[in-house]
DNA sequence: GATAAAATGTGATTGATGTAACATTAACTG
DNA sequence: CAGTTAATGTTACATCAATCACATTTTATC
């Protein structure tokens, strides 16, 4: 499996509880290209890798697929996550309502300035960050959002690794690494993501139009 | 010219600033190649590929290089964009300070919401989402970040198409697509960031550690 | 029932990209 | 000044994913 492929397959996904929620039981290798765009030929191959099968000029039923990409995509799970950083951008993170359909929660939020989490106006709990260790076992809480300044970064991660987090979804625009583990050990998974680089991309792409592929 | 090159460009224009700001004059490779996470092979080839030479045995010159990747990530060009939609995230972009060292400034928002766009309490010009067209001309803007909730997103983005902007930085949850353009028109650069879908491949790869390569 | 059409499923090919090995050049050292 | 070391620069290779073409199977139609 690869990075690309799981895209496409929560995209497949998607498409489908939605195809679903109109009614349709049935949907056609075309039909999920259109809703993920790519080419027919690239979901009839992922389905095939992941050995799912289809009738011949019948499609695929949907209820199966949905239940197949689901396990494979470990839903039911309890998929909660904390934020740690409670500025502009961890607030909104908290109130965001985008989760929900996807089954992720977030529960909690984390920030060393008294003033911030002693406010009691947050949608969820908000804790000082040294009670981190106690929180995330008690919510078993696996998965944390950075949002905290860049200055702080590497610490605050630094922290959330030594309490358990095994996630990190980093919006500071330092990237963080994943530090090397011993042999057999999982290292921590961490997506960065750096807003002002994808805009840099953009302003780049513009002003040389052909010089991407891809 | 790949977009993970780019991305690596990216890193090294900035591993470059912050070794100039210590003062130092030289870097080789293996330096960049700590600093951007690859090997220090790669940091050599990208050079070679772009017609960069440093010297045998005495590294690159960080002033030349930084003047040549500055060239090639197209600085000096102002690099103007607005927020359409003035929500949490909104807002918190308008705010965010993180753009400044990559000359990147918001210089407006837009809203649809009356209550929003006539609320003076924000950190730039807030208009209504009509008066688009003659907001970009006058501030010369070609790229928007686009915070706006998911059941208007696919509109918005199409308004702002036609009103000229050429790049989009999307953080609505539904993906959305360059339409196709005519012959020898460049469409319109559209990079999306979907925070749930993050997420999800974060869990997923937590549940199967050995699932994904890269 | 024969034929055509419409879909799946897979093997082969292509293309691109990262990796590594090696050749090359410059500087340092005794 | 010779030898060694430390860096660049390039070539060749291996790997991986996307694409295409085509075989296969099922259904529809006359």
């Amino acid at each position: 499996m690869n990075s690309d492929m799981l895209i496409r397959i929560t995209r497949y996904y998607r498409a489908l509880n939605r195809l679903r929620a109109i009614g349709l039981e049935k949907v056609f290798a075309h039909n999920l290209s259109d809703a993920a765009g790519v080419s027919a030929a690239v979901v009839r191959k992922d389905f095939s890798i992941l050995a799912i099968h289809g009738q011949k000029r019948g499609g695929y039923e949907i209820t199966e697929l949905i239940d197949k990409l689901s396990a494979l995509l470990g839903k039911g799970e309890p998929q909660n996550v904390i934020v740690v950083g409670c500025g502009r951008i961890g607030k909104a993170l908290m109130h965001y309502s985008g989760f929900e359909p996807d089954g992720i929660r977030v529960v909690a939020g984390f920030d060393t300035d008294p003033i911030v989490y002693s406010d009691a106006s947050h949608p969820v709990p908000v804790y000082p960050l040294s009670r981190i260790e106690e929180v995330i076992e008690a919510l078993d809480v696996r998965v944390a959002i950075i949002t905290v300044p860049e200055a702080s970064a590497a610490d605050t991660a630094e922290k959330l690794m030594e309490a358990g987090i095994r996630g990190i979804l980093n919006f500071s625009p330092i990237t963080l690494k994943p530090r090397p583990v011993a042999e057999g050990e999982n290292p921590c998974v961490i997506h960065n993501i750096n807003i002002a680089l994808e805009l840099e991309q953009i302003f780049y792409q513009l002003q040389f139009p052909d010089a991407i592929k891809g």
